[in-house]
DNA sequence: CGGGACGTTGACGGTCGTCAAAATTAGTGG
DNA sequence: CCACTAATTTTGACGACCGTCAACGTCCCG
């Protein structure tokens, strides 16, 4: 029997209801006590904070519990992208592998807690659970895929595709946590979404209201009603039967 | 004493000159035997012809030891993005781990030869060379970081800055090859750029003209010459001292 | 209640896409 | 090896989309 004391309770992959979207499914009990010490912590940060900055020394992943995350690169002139946003159950933190340093930031949008996981443990517990090796195999393959996706929009979409794309992406990605699949709260700017799109603030609320005007959703600030789920995706893919 | 047969020397990594771009440094020679085996089989591809398709079973990361690759994704209705130009001692096949499918296509621009790594095999190799477990998830981490820098480039440069940092990141490259710091040849149409890049084939040439009126670089065809690398630079990141 | 961050909307201009035609090259088969 | 066709590249004219600049409106938090 594992042990039920609650203050440790608290930090086990084991009984954390994330566990199938960070964790691999299938393990024997043993190999998820062995995943259980995978955290050595958990984290805090507040709204508006750095998790990990770009040029820190890279220890850990993060496995984010609560809370929800931009990452951010900078050009040498002072341009930034937005390269992602990341919600419960995602890991974050793969760029600092490759030179053990980061090379992005990773901001908290709202109040989060994080899971951290040192690396050296990861690559050790992979090495005894092969579950976990082809999981963390998958998770950076499934981040290289996004980001192809991500390439294809900022490559080769038109402004209203790239925000109709967003939304579904975001919606769908809540969906599997629980929440609506028609309705959904911005926790970033306009900024911060048009940093991500390739598009200028201005082009995002101009987007926006388009939508609002065909009546595909309903925009109040930050709170988004999609009403027409179908009329998004023939903006993505106008070719597509209905 | 390590077999010296002709045939089989060919097959061997540690015989490789490309080793130190595609494995670990610092192996044990026992490790070294171990990572030889990696290596399945060799193949080659005619120009135009593909490594893999998406959609396709995944089973082998591919090692490039000649020849040079293009990875393109596609969207539903048809449209494509070039991802990413492969060359020698690279990676590529890292989007198939995620589903156990290729989502991306990889072409041969010229005719290659490729060292076909099967993953199991990778894995299993992983778990007892810790040097090679950490080189996997370098490669991976790698990707990643590349895949940043060019969504920063689609999300944020206008085409001037696109093509400078395109050849910039290409010269260089190959000069870590071996090859001249100031002269490339390039394996790809325009429009193979373009879509890489985010442009218009005709835009990609229109830049290409206006760097030569600049005195920046000569082109014919396919065959540029850098005459002014700081000059390349500038224009990447204006504000920079030169 | 007031100030600052955030969001919306309008007018205008620039960059790049579109369409078209011509030039150059590459590839194929006789 | 050459002729012929297809593919690629260049260049021009024009227009659309989105960026820029500006003003105003709204929300939130102290």
């Amino acid at each position: 029997m594992r042990d039920m004391n609650p203050q440790t309770l608290k930090v086990a992959c084991s009984n954390c209801n994330l566990r199938e979207l960070c964790m691999p499914v299938d393990l024997s009990s043993e190999e998820l006590d062995r995943v259980d010490e995978l955290v050595a912590a958990r984290r805090k940060i507040k709204r508006g904070t750095l998790l990990f900055r770009n040029g820190e020394k890279f220890t850990s992943l993060y496995a984010i519990r609560t809370g929800f995350f931009k990452t951010c690169v900078a050009s040498e002139d002072g341009r930034d992208q937005v390269t992602g946003f990341q919600m419960a159950g995602e890991i974050v933190g793969l760029d600092g592998i490759v030179n053990d340093h980061h090379t992005c930031d990773a901001v908290a949008l709202e109040d989060a807690e994080v899971c951290v996981m040192p690396f050296d443990r990861i690559e050790e517990f992979s090495r005894e659970v092969n579950a976990l090796q082809h999981h963390i195999h998958k998770i950076m393959s499934r981040e290289i895929v996004r980001e192809h996706g991500v390439m294809l929009l900022l490559g080769s979409m038109r402004a209203e595709e790239r925000l109709a794309t967003f939304l579904l992406n975001l919606v769908q990605r809540l969906h599997a946590r629980g929440f609506s699949q028609s309705e959904l709260i911005l926790r970033m700017t306009r900024e911060e979404i048009g940093s991500f799109l390739g598009l200028k603030l201005e082009t995002v609320s101009r987007t926006f209201s388009r939508f609002v005007e065909d009546g595909i959703v309903e925009v109040k600030q930050r709170h988004v009603r999609i009403l027409n789920t179908s009329g998004l995706r023939e903006i993505v893919n106008p070719k597509a039967p209905i």
